[in-house]
DNA sequence: TGTACATCAGTGAACGCGCGTTCACTGATGTAC
DNA sequence: TGTACATCAGTGAACGCGCGTTCACTGATGTAC
């Protein structure tokens, strides 16, 4: 039953988006197909190019729809919290959770996607997308760290992204054994400030 | 001009395996395929499976490869070193320089697989290999911390695995970009060891 | 040491399969009156 | 508001290609005498 509303069309592009932007980070972008993805939209293969140039052009889609997913879900937990130091205490322990190893496709394009973008060819357009989009997230750092030097926070700020993309890739690879847990709850404790030597709690 | 001599056959197993472990940390193990990877070996891909039972069992076979010239590289260094913490800051130091960066093939599986390895069915032999190895380059961060506790030791070198990891992944994944040298720089400056707070230098 | 022959490492065609992309076709949608 | 028809979103077969793996074959190697 071909030709479908207008609005249908825009929702079933909507839907190529989407769903790509979650199978791309839980299986990686060469390991879904142009068919396995429209047959989880619940479309055949063929209508993809009439919504996309290419799958390497939905790449760069979905990797920038991913990012704003996760921009949105930052700029919410810092919103949420009455400190700077909270907010990134808060934004550390949601990204460092177990269920963020266990549910990639919902989770940070940072670790999900970089393999795969840091093997693209320069010209590709899902590394400008890419880019961009850490640029998004590091933004969303960068004002919280206040050690009253813009550069030291930001390299404050990229170390803090390399630990906790580090952290959970590993913990992604180690998944079933206890090494898993225990690289989250290290990167948790290592990125906690620096608190006063040990109080032994009073009585 | 088939039947090689016993030693020919040796060398060209170690050269599957050396030339296996450095293509798939460039490109994927996914994106080397059987044929691929015997021509840059100078054979046919037909003599692969008189070599391994299945891709399956070479990838295994060439991550552990991979960590054996890791864990060997991260052994010399500490030992060319006089104390546990210039050892560590010469790991580190090393781990994190742009060459590293740029040459995925024959630098440390742990960024360049992780990915790959997970995105596998647990059952894959692949990701045995990968803990292991994970766990050998573990050991030798290991009595390098020197906190006076185990736990803490463990908890330490874990989180700066993470940050060594993750520094990296994301590094190549900007390549091209002034982030990407600035990523590295942060990670570096970050795992410096805490020093008496910035004396400004004498004349 | 020299000869006769069985072994088996590597070759290359072939297997069934899935890939990204193209395209003639269809029939409900949206438009013109 | 109702009718007539052009548009075009989605279908599914087909394109050339590459994948992992198998296998009959070959001829130099290694062995038995």
């Amino acid at each position: 039953m071909p030709r479908v509303s207008r609005a249908q069309t825009d929702s079933n592009r909507a839907a190529i988006e989407e769903t790509s932007a979650r199978l791309f980070r839980e299986q990686g972008i060469k390991n879904v197909s142009v068919a396995d993805l429209m047959a989880a939209v619940g479309l055949t293969h063929g209508g993809f190019y009439g919504h996309f140039a290419s799958k390497d052009a939905l790449a760069a889609v979905a990797c920038t729809h991913a990012f704003t997913q996760a921009h949105e879900r930052w700029t919410e937990r810092v919103a949420s919290q009455p400190s700077p130091d909270a907010a990134l205490q808060h934004l550390f322990q949601s990204y460092l959770r177990p269920e963020s190893r266990d549910n990639a496709g919902t989770g940070c394009p940072l670790p999900a996607l970089a393999a795969d973008v840091a093997r693209e060819p320069a010209a590709k357009p899902v590394r400008a997308a890419y880019l961009a989009g850490m640029n998004d997230l590091l933004s969303v750092l960068l004002p919280l760290q206040g050690t009253g030097d813009a550069a030291t926070d930001r390299s404050q700020a990229l170390a803090q992204l390399s630990t906790l993309v580090g952290a959970l890739l590993l913990s992604r690879a180690t998944q079933g054994d206890a090494l898993s847990d225990e690289l989250l709850a290290a990167a948790r404790a290592h990125l906690q400030p620096a608190k006063p030597p040990s109080p032994s709690t009073p009585t």
